[in-house]
DNA sequence: TTGAACTTTCAGTATTTACTGAAAGTTCAA
DNA sequence: TTGAACTTTCAGTAAATACTGAAAGTTCAA
């Protein structure tokens, strides 16, 4: 924690844009504001740095470039000679989004498509006329989840998909 | 809230699965639970039914349709004769997510784009190195964000967007 | 109108999540 | 190897969020 370091006005507006964004995502908001002051910095931070920029604990600080960094969208280095860490952002934003997608979202659809299979499963064996009616809805929330399932990882793989296929599933989309 | 009503094993993994699934996007689990309910019953039900199925406060329930009903994914309709209330679930799945989208991402996402807008106005008053620097950093966020609204309009107008759109709009995100 | 049967509201409580700061752990120069 | 300067961990606390249930509000039949 060399000298008084304070934020400049854009700064903390930046932090509090993107603080407000990501907290809506179910992220927490401190998350958002490190990783924005990081990514306005042209020089890598130290956790001091950034505990005493933005008025946090010690404690919050590494639990949340922690967790930045296991979202892929920071990354942490050393300085030969210098007894501090440092940490520098991924500056690809794309990048760092594909990322938080492939890390979170992916393994919650994975998550739910693999329960709602089971579930299809388990009605099909005591079939009757109510559990008939219940795999056809089921049946759609899965068509749906696997839709959205395929819409990230074309996102994700950038480029590895060809137009039909974009357009069979947006058609998809459109018909459940 | 007429006799014992109690959930199949199937009623019931189907809303922990999609209670789990809402909980992760940021929406209270009870929303989740809720709608499955209604979405697995063949016949509208009131709100003591789903109290009692579900083994939540009457105020639980209360909130949990309000929100429904906000983000357009319940409807409340009411039988000739009859005291109670009912809902129903808008069974199109898609028509749902988008209503979602609509109501919830647009608003996010224009939020944040108005805030970035604003900020790099103020960046470009007071001019310096730094700031400079700051410009384009701010701008590659607000173009991801841009790309990321053109998307999801692209998906909740499902069927107004040609393919070239499409490939550009994919192409950006690949370029950030 | 009235009252029985429901639904909604909301103040209080419980639960979950976020945050702090002191102690323990690292790291580098000397 | 030691100690100064930092970083991480974690137990305790604060804050935010969800839930309950009783009171107030609705609704319909009689």
């Amino acid at each position: 924690m060399s000298t008084k370091v304070s934020m400049s006005e854009e700064e903390i507006a930046f932090g509090e844009i993107i603080g407000d964004l990501v907290e809506q995502w179910g992220f927490n908001r401190q998350l958002g504001r490190v990783w924005c002051l990081l990514y306005l910095k042209s020089k890598p931070q130290s956790p001091s740095d950034l505990q005493e920029a933005l008025n946090l604990s010690a404690g919050s600080v590494s639990s949340a470039l922690n967790e930045l960094q296991m979202w892929g969208v920071v990354k942490r280095l050393r300085v030969a000679g210098d007894r501090n860490f440092y940490f520098e952002p991924e500056t690809r934003i794309w990048k760092s989004i594909s990322n938080v997608l492939r890390a979170r979202e992916i393994r919650i659809l994975d998550e739910a498509q693999a329960g709602l299979s089971a579930l299809i499963e388990s009605l099909h064996q005591k079939k009757d006329s109510e559990r008939e009616f219940q795999i056809k809805r089921v049946k759609q929330v899965r068509d749906a989840i696997e839709t959205a399932h395929q819409l990230f990882n074309a996102l994700i793989s950038g480029g590895a998909f060809t137009l039909p296929k974009l357009n069979r599933l947006f058609d998809k989309f459109k018909s459940l």
